[in-house]
DNA sequence: TCGTTGTGTGGAAAAAAGTGGGAAAAATTG
DNA sequence: CAATTTTTCCCACTTTTTTCCACACAACGA
C-alpha cells in the first residue's frame, strides 16, 4: 500500500532513486519490476506494479476497440506503458518521453496512492495542490458515498 | 479513546514528544506505528493509529475514481499520508511537507478527538478557537441530525 | 531534605540513503 | 567489421537520517 509523499531529486541520466520504504516490498512483491504510463486527465506519470498493471491492461484491452473514446485510451495508456526495473541502487531510469510528457526535469513529487504512484513534477505538484485546497472549500456537489463518510 | 488539549514544543529536528499518558496505549493499540495526513478543510494534521488509517484509506480508495471531487480527496488525503514511528523516548518526526502544511514551527497544540488526534499550531488553534466560539453566538440553524442531542 | 522516578530535551555516533561518475557491455552506424 | 555512441551496471564518496545515550528538571514519596 502506498501513501504520502516524496520529494525526489533525478540525476543527469533521469534515474529516478525509489524511497527506501518502498524497495523492500517492492522486490518482494514484484522482483523491482515496474510499468509507467501517463495519466490522461493530468500531466503525471502513473507507476504500478507489473502485475497491478497487466490487470489494468487486461481490462482496457476488453474495451470495445470499435468505440472511438475507448480506442483512444488504448491508444494513450497501453501506448506509453514502459517497463522499469530498479537497479542495484534502488533507482529506475524514466525515459526521455514520459519525462517530457510529465515535465519532469530535476525536482519531482512521488506521490503514493494505494495501489499505484504518481509522478509529478513538484512545482506543478503544488501548484495543483493549492487549486485543489481552495476548490474543497467551493463546496461543490458530493457524490453519494462522499456523504457518509467520516474521516 | 483521545481527548483533551495539550501544548508541545517541537524540537529543532521536528520531533514531538507524545504526551506521557498517551504513550503505553499506543504502544499496546499499534506498536506506536501512527499515520499522519492533511485536513482538507482547516490548516492542520490528522493522526491516527495505523488500523484506524487503513480502513480509512481502503473507503476512499474504493471511490470511482473518474470523478474528480473523489479523486482530489484521494490525492490530497492519501497522498500526504505519512506514517510515523514512536522513537524510544516517545517521539514521532514530523515530515518537513505537513509541518509546513499546518504552519507548526515550534509550539502546537494536540487535540483528542477520539479515534484521532488533531495538530495544530498552537497559535491557529487559539485563533480558530474564539472564531468558533463567536460564530456560536451568532445562532445559525441546526441541521436534524443535532436537534436531539442533549449535552 | 534527599533520593527516586518519569519526562522533556539535546546531541553524538552509527547506519542508511542520496549522488555522481566511470568502466563494461550492447547497440547503432558508416 | 570496425568505430562510435548509447546504455547498463557497479563502485565509492557525501550527505542525511536514524538510533541511542546522557543530562536537566520537575514531581513525588520517604
Amino acid at each position: 500500500m502506498f501513501r504520502g509523499v516524496n520529494t525526489i531529486n533525478l540525476d543527469a541520466k533521469g534515474r529516478m532513486a525509489m524511497p527506501a520504504r518502498y524497495r523492500e516490498q517492492l522486490l518482494a512483491h514484484c522482483s523491482g519490476h515496474l510499468v509507467a504510463t501517463i495519466d490522461t486527465e493530468a500531466r503525471c506519470l502513473l507507476v504500478y506494479p507489473v502485475q497491478e498493471w497487466e490487470e489494468i491492461q487486461r481490462k482496457i484491452e476488453a474495451l470495445p476497440s470499435l468505440n472511438p473514446v475507448a480506442r483512444r485510451l488504448q491508444r494513450l495508456l497501453i501506448g506509453h506503458a514502459t517497463d522499469l526495473e530498479l537497479d542495484g541502487s534502488g533507482r529506475v531510469l524514466l525515459p526521455q518521453a514520459l519525462r517530457s510528457y510529465a515535465g519532469l526535469d530535476k525536482h519531482v513529487a512521488l506521490i503514493g496512492q494505494g495501489k499505484k504512484l504518481e509522478l509529478w513534477s513538484e512545482q506543478t505538484w503544488t501548484e495543483q495542490r493549492e487549486k485543489w485546497l481552495v476548490e474543497a472549500d467551493a463546496g461543490e456537489e458530493l457524490p453519494e458515498e462522499l456523504r457518509s463518510l467520516s474521516l
